[in-house]
DNA sequence: GTGGTCTAGACCACC
DNA sequence: GTGGTCTAGACCACG
């Protein structure tokens, strides 16, 4: 289900661009795959057309999403980049929060164990 | 110095917040330190008065500062909470990253090796 | 009607931040209910939309009121706390009067009866 | 003593005000008795000098207080109308706090028990 | 000198 | 249309 939170600062369109992007990088959404469409996403999210379009023209402007005109708009073959620009992306995130971490005193065994933590609860999947 | 991107999508007041804010948390500021005035801190960073006012505000409203009227702008006693509380936010966040890391298909190891690198950077200072 | 007086001496912000606030409490305003635009407040009250703007945000900080960027202002859910440390700051307060008024020799009796007074009066509501 | 909140949102001089009203009111300092000097107020509260100027010219403004020129400052004989102002003031507002709470749905045996409790404990001074 | 408030007018993103 | 941000400049109370 596309998950949408109306009442939240970031921009509707912002989080389905998101919500798209990274059923796309997952795997959640593979090659070819169709989009929902303008309208019926439009009615059952009840936000207006236009914010779906949005964030639809985004998506194809990043290259994830193509249109076929009178068809549909179907998820593209992702580039390799893409998936490492965002992996790229988060390794600098969890440098610049661990930073903080010692800053505030935490001690690494602490940090490492919550990754022990994540990857050993993935395992059970 | 206090060092603030004119030209970024976060607002000005936001960034002073956020800078405050985590020199308190830090230590840098301690208690009853006095902050800039605000009228030599909008000169200094060539913006509106009005915008440190707002980030000062805000800062107050939360507790890290308490104003004397005519006087200036001091930093309050940290309740031991709100570093508690900051350090809880940075692991939620932390594991939601390492959860996107290992769906993207990184190791462990190799975020492991992020946090070693951290820790080991700062212990040389 | 908002009713504001422009010449007292507590700020306007603060004048429009109370009047709403207990609109919600006392359940003038219901959740979900949209509270008049900054704009159009601004223009019938004759004051500045900042001016709106300032105790709205208030009102937001505090949670009695959610914004949704580009559609509007709405009354949250309010919780039954507000509503709790509301009464008991009133308490708070008749305590401390009535105390001062024992001090400068006023009977018991007499302060009985304004309470007295207040409480039969609305029940002719 | 002379209580004051230095960090405290109001005024240094109106309290200062405030405080030496009520004293004068309630009995504490009697007609002819001597206010402490400007200059060792000052120094004991570690304040501004012209503040405490401020609170005592508001103090002989309102006839509770007169100066004798190189001798110090005394308070006056009390008019009958300044008790019985402050009387009506605060009979005011207990009018409008206990419209709130009855607002608030709070019962009226609720309210008659804090005016019972305070006139109960002090008359055990 | 300081902080606090307010106005007038502008620009942006959002829907 | 809406709310959110920022600027420029003003006035006040405070110490």
């Amino acid at each position: 289900m596309v998950d949408i939170d109306l009442k939240s600062r970031t921009p509707i369109h912002k989080q389905l661009y998101d919500f798209f992007r990274w059923q796309i990088l997952d795997g959640s959404y593979k090659e070819n795959d169709e989009l929902p469409s303008v309208r019926e996403l439009a009615i059952s999210l009840a936000v207006n057309p236009n914010t779906i379009q949005k964030a639809y023209m985004e998506l194809r402007r990043e290259g994830y999403v193509f249109s076929v005109p009178g068809k549909g708009n179907y998820v593209n073959k992702i580039p390799k980049k893409s998936k490492d620009e965002e992996i790229s992306r988060l390794k600098n995130k969890i440098t610049k929060i661990s930073f903080k971490l010692e800053t505030l005193g935490v001690k690494k065994e602490e940090v490492m164990g919550i990754i022990e933590d994540v990857y050993k609860e993935k395992s059970y999947d």
